[in-house]
DNA sequence: CTGTTAGCGCCTTCAT
DNA sequence: ATGAAGGCGCTAACAG
């Protein structure tokens, strides 16, 4: 009978309209129902209630029947908070990204591929997003995660891979050189060949790069496939037609505005990402530049955003959602305790003609 | 004294042969770094690394040093789990989805946009994926998260929105007649409007309709809408032209096959979904109907397949992203203890001209 | 200024 | 078959 005298704690969240008075159920006391209410209002003690939860023996038919009934009433579930500080096995793998953006996400929905029907729950974590957290964050999100929230977890385009955690961890597109993390990535440097050799093909010569942030391996492998590709074409590379866009669209849309501003412009752009091709993109149409009549674009990523572009973006593809399903595959395996034998895999690209890319117009 | 001698609880996890007896860069000792440890290596109690942690006055200076230098060594972070449970406030939000797919990652991206910056961080929770665990997956997440691991919560496309949580919640394309809960959703009939509008313009009188999944709002909606343009031309709604797709491309397939099969087939289909126009276009091939030519397509949701399609789709655009930034901010608001005006948000679609619509034939 | 104490919600021995 | 007690990692009163 203390169910219904509790005044002492006022709800904070919104009552909603929906009177409760009529039938049977107990109106679901407002919030969060916690096993020490089912207990109370069962009339058993919290730990008779966790083993009905938990279906472990030596309960009565009879006592698991109600009990049983009572958290049906109340809607009572488990806090998966509590529970995993309790228990060392939670039954979820987490997601670590420094952002939620289209890598990301994309990465994601691999990852939520393998996990389906595993039994397995799937948290996908930020530490917020920008700037200040930057530094470390996956180290700090590794610690504050696992062993005590998820089993294991996959690390998004981390920039440190030297972490220390005491569980499973894979990486996804690693940015720190040859990783000490299992890790899946891109063929990085065969992809940008690939892009920029497709701009060669169709004749263009003078052909200019928006770079990805230096201190990103993938970047610098980008930026080297760039230039072998220009090499191995016998065209040289202007130094003055490869500015850094830092793979993100601020940054991308200064250095476009250069790119295309000075008089002996590029005919075509290569980008280190679709990110920054989007921007290069944005400015020519600023510039009453036509793509791809007057500039030839090529973006490196693939995600969704590119083909709804206006044109829409020829760009390399990385299997960017199979590398979530293999890094997943990889995890689960890893918790499981068997032995993965590939700990560093690297997925192929491929290119996707759109149109954003033309034969450069014969000027004079 | 009790420090040192707790040999009662064995570590399940790998041990590493450092020796902490050494001297100063105690090899960070693996694993989960608990406060305690901490605790043991400054010499100190819990309670002041636990203060130093969190700022609290009432710590000299020397030992703050000391203990944040042991802090930096051990690369010790404070679990995200034991703090939630501890604290009522935990500076996180969650976005609930039933599974990572476009429509909630494209939500996702919009609230990490709107919680950027402000301090919170977000977690984003799918209890699994697949049909089992489909009935109640709203409830049975806001249970397990809310108040123990996130502060506030945004449900994506729930199906059951007479929740009760003692936080604030809000949900996204909510698909339970009129919300109990705040909800953020596209203008489900105005968009079926333009759909359709855009399809008389063109001149077309026997327009059909894949409907979608009745039991859910924005398929009612849609149709609604559907009906509502057609009354307003003055046209009516051939019964038979009406087919339901269950917003899926199975049921969408032999509901297109159906109607276009037949002797007085329409001139023009509007699609609950774009899943379900393209499985329109696919039969429209197959029956070697000619698109637009013959017969004029429109969808719904302008998700990124649909401009691949062939031809590409004109379709009605929702509004995703802005749609997750709405329910953040409303959210963020809700925790703030603000009192938001419109609980009720509604958002324009638009519509997107591509290639799947023209003029019907004259035909005799 | 520092340490002790008491839980947050749950699960697990260990008694009864 | 049931309940009491302890503790997961952390914080917030209260002592000293």
């Amino acid at each position: 009978m203390k169910l219904d005298s509790t005044p002492d704690d006022v709800v904070p969240g919104l009552l909603v309209g929906a009177g409760a008075g009529t039938r049977v159920p107990t109106p679901p006391l407002r919030g969060r129902v916690t096993m020490q209410q089912v207990a109370a209002e069962a009339g058993v003690s919290i730990s008779t209630v966790s083993k009905v939860i938990n279906g472990r023996y030596g309960v009565s038919t009879e006592t698991v029947d109600h009990v049983t009934r009572v958290i049906d009433r109340l809607g009572y579930e488990a806090s998966l908070v509590a529970r995993s500080l309790r228990n060392r096995r939670t039954n979820v793998v987490g997601v670590l990204v420094m952002d939620f953006e289209p890598f990301s996400t994309e990465v994601l929905k691999g990852v939520a591929d393998a996990v389906h029907g595993t039994g397995y729950e799937l948290i996908a974590y930020s530490a917020g997003g920008h700037e200040e957290a930057r530094e470390g964050w996956e180290r700090r999100s590794l610690t504050r995660l696992m062993a005590t929230l998820v089993d294991g977890a996959v690390l998004v385009t981390p920039t440190v891979t030297d972490v220390q955690a005491d569980g499973p961890v894979v990486a996804v597109d690693p940015q720190a050189g040859p990783s000490a993390l299992p890790a899946v990535a891109a063929h990085n440097l065969q992809g940008a060949r690939l892009g920029v050799e497709h701009l060669i093909e169709l004749g263009h010569t003078r052909i200019g790069m928006i770079t990805g942030r230096s201190d990103l391996m993938s970047a610098q492998q980008r930026e080297q496939g760039y230039r072998e590709a220009m090499a191995a074409a016998g065209l040289c590379v202007d130094q003055a037609l490869v500015r850094s866009g830092g793979f993100e669209p601020g940054l991308s849309r200064v250095a476009a505005r250069e790119l295309l501003s000075g008089t002996d412009r590029p005919t075509a752009v290569f980008a280190a990402n679709d990110l920054s091709a989007l921007a290069v993109l944005e400015v020519a149409r600023d510039l009453g530049i036509d793509v791809p009549g007057q500039l030839s674009v090529v973006g490196f990523d693939n995600i969704p955003e590119s083909v709804l572009a206006e044109p829409s973006l020829t760009t390399v593809q990385q299997p960017i959602r199979r590398m979530g399903q293999e890094a997943a595959e990889m995890l689960l395996a890893l918790i499981a305790g068997e032995d993965v034998h590939d700990l560093d895999r690297t997925l192929d690209t491929s290119l996707v003609l759109r149109s954003s890319t033309a034969p450069p117009v014969q000027v004079r």
